[in-house]
RNA sequence: GGAGGGGUGGGUGAGUGGCUAAAACCGGCGGUCUGUAAAAUCGCUGCCCUGACGGGCUACGCAGGUUCGAAUCCUGCCCCCUCCA
């Protein structure tokens, strides 16, 4: 294994990883969610939908309905820019606890950040600067707010308490826990088992965590199953230093449109908040129908009488899978980008994926008309042309794809041997592949 | 302080003097099929020239050296890991 190469890896959902190295596969989440039995329809959806677990479960509901504003912590890690609807799920319960009067603590890891918490076999990334932090803290609120009330948020950095800790502070933070018990941190525990390098400041990852805990003073903190040992931490902390423990709130991971391993920045799978929509529709369309319910389920605000019904209708075969997907899509364009660019998105996808024509934008490439030649008759150079309108990374790249018959020109299959000298009309238009387009127009 | 292991292409990881632009796997891309799902199947996957054959250039931590020839051997440097103390 190279350390030397680290891959940045990040988690879709909140900070900081647990275990599974790189979700290998599906985490078989046993969940132990709440059964809701005695609760308003809408409390009964907030504690069980996309839920596995609530710790201590009882005392949480307690608090719930006690009519007490509740401060829900959510910790989130600016080492990347851009939110994703994995990041979503999280938001969302937000939202929905706010809707019921409770305060949102969202804490800007801005030193987390810079410590990175490896998931899996990567060791530790660069530590980020202060400044790329804010920067990236500044998009992340932006698309926070999105989806989360801000009028009931409190955003605090963490640099507001970490700034002024003093050495003796981190060795008296550090002194409360044992290495017995941050080896009970699964990845922890394999890496160190196997020999695998651990650094000693990504222990302070967990540690730095629960302390927001302790600095907030939350009642409830959020995040993926990927979160556990953190947030369970952050209940501990709080007890030792005499406040009231923090439930913690357990939700589902969203896999990413591989259908297999979560959604996550560092694998590169993530459908963020701020792709446009038709990228975003088109990256919901690729989701395979293995994990439809639970994008449904997990990404979208659809009742969960209607899931029951999709499911059902699926189950027996009845429901077109294709149907249920388009929905979904459509769905999650509106959400980041309103009904009128969805139905756009939607109409884009079937124009151009289902029907095969042209996108509603083609980029136009100039070319000038040889000496002699008729008033619309051009003569191209394919490679040239696709490598500049970047359609291919490189000429050889563009040779291959000509090659394995992926390059077209108004419906025909460029050969090989025309390509460098391809007599065109005006206006034709180049494809490769399934969804690149050129249009020659003449200069 | 002592002993040992290691840095190879987007990732994992083979390769110990020429047959190696570098196995295999993953990922990515493309063809067929199709619901831009899955599955299946075939192929491509450093860059430049070429319709093709072929040719050229760059590449195995960095810098030098040995050799007709080096990812592979030597020297120095940088970096990483493990064990013992």
């Amino acid at each position: 294994m190279t350390p030397k190469r680290d891959t940045g890896k990040r988690d879709t959902s909140g900070r900081g990883s647990r275990n599974t190295p790189t979700a290998k596969k599906k985490p078989p989440a046993k969940t132990h969610r709440p059964s809701g039995r005695g609760l308003s329809p809408e409390l009964r959806d907030i504690v069980r939908r996309g839920v596995i677990e609530i710790i201590p479960e009882k005392e949480f509901l307690a608090e719930l309905q006690s009519g007490r504003k509740l401060r829900l912590k959510l910790g989130l890690d600016p080492s990347k820019p851009n939110l994703h609807i994995g990041h979503g799920v999280l938001l969302r319960k937000l939202r929905k606890l706010q809707e019921l009067g409770h305060q949102v603590v969202l804490i800007v890891g801005d030193w987390t950040a810079q410590i990175g918490d490896p998931s899996g076999q990567s060791v530790t990334r660069p530590m980020l600067t202060a400044g790329e932090v804010r920067a990236n803290a500044e998009t992340y609120l932006r698309q926070f707010f999105h989806v989360v009330d801000k009028k009931r948020t409190e955003v605090r950095w963490q640099s507001e308490w970490f700034d002024s800790f003093r050495l003796d502070d981190i060795v008296r933070l550090a002194g409360r826990f044992t290495v017995a018990q941050m080896l009970q941190r699964e990845d922890f525990r394999q890496r160190f088992e196997a020999q695998r390098p651990l650094g000693i400041h990504e222990l302070l990852y967990p540690l730095l965590q629960a302390y927001d805990s302790v600095a907030v003073e939350a009642d409830v903190e959020f995040g993926g199953s990927d979160q556990l040992f953190n947030l369970l931490l952050g209940r501990e902390l709080q007890q030792e230093m005499g406040q009231r423990p923090q439930s913690v709130f357990i939700m589902r991971l969203l896999v990413g449109p591989d259908g297999v391993q979560k959604m996550a920045k560092s694998l590169g799978n993530t459908i963020d908040f701020e792709d446009p929509p038709n990228e975003q529709y088109g990256k919901v369309m690729s989701v395979p129908d293995s994990v439809l319910l639970d994008y449904l389920e997990l990404a979208t605000d659809i009742a969960e009488e209607e899931l029951s019904r999709i499911r059902r209708r699926l189950q027996r075969g009845a429901g077109k899978p294709m149907e249920v997907k388009k929905r979904l899509a459509r769905d999650i364009v509106a959400q980041f980008h309103g009904e009128a660019a969805s139905q756009q998105a939607e109409a884009e996808f079937e124009r151009t994926f289902q029907r095969h024509e042209l996108p509603d934008q083609v980029p136009e490439v100039a070319v000038r008309r040889a000496s002699g030649a008729a008033t619309g008759e051009l003569v191209i150079d394919v490679y040239t042309l696709l490598v500049e309108a970047g359609l291919t990374a490189s000429k050889a790249e563009a040779r291959r794809l000509t090659r394995q018959g992926a390059v077209e020109a108004d419906g025909q299959k460029v050969r090989p041997d025309q390509a460098a000298k391809l007599a065109v009309r005006a206006g034709a238009i180049i494809r490769v592949g399934k969804h690149r387009f050129l249009r020659i127009v003449e200069k």
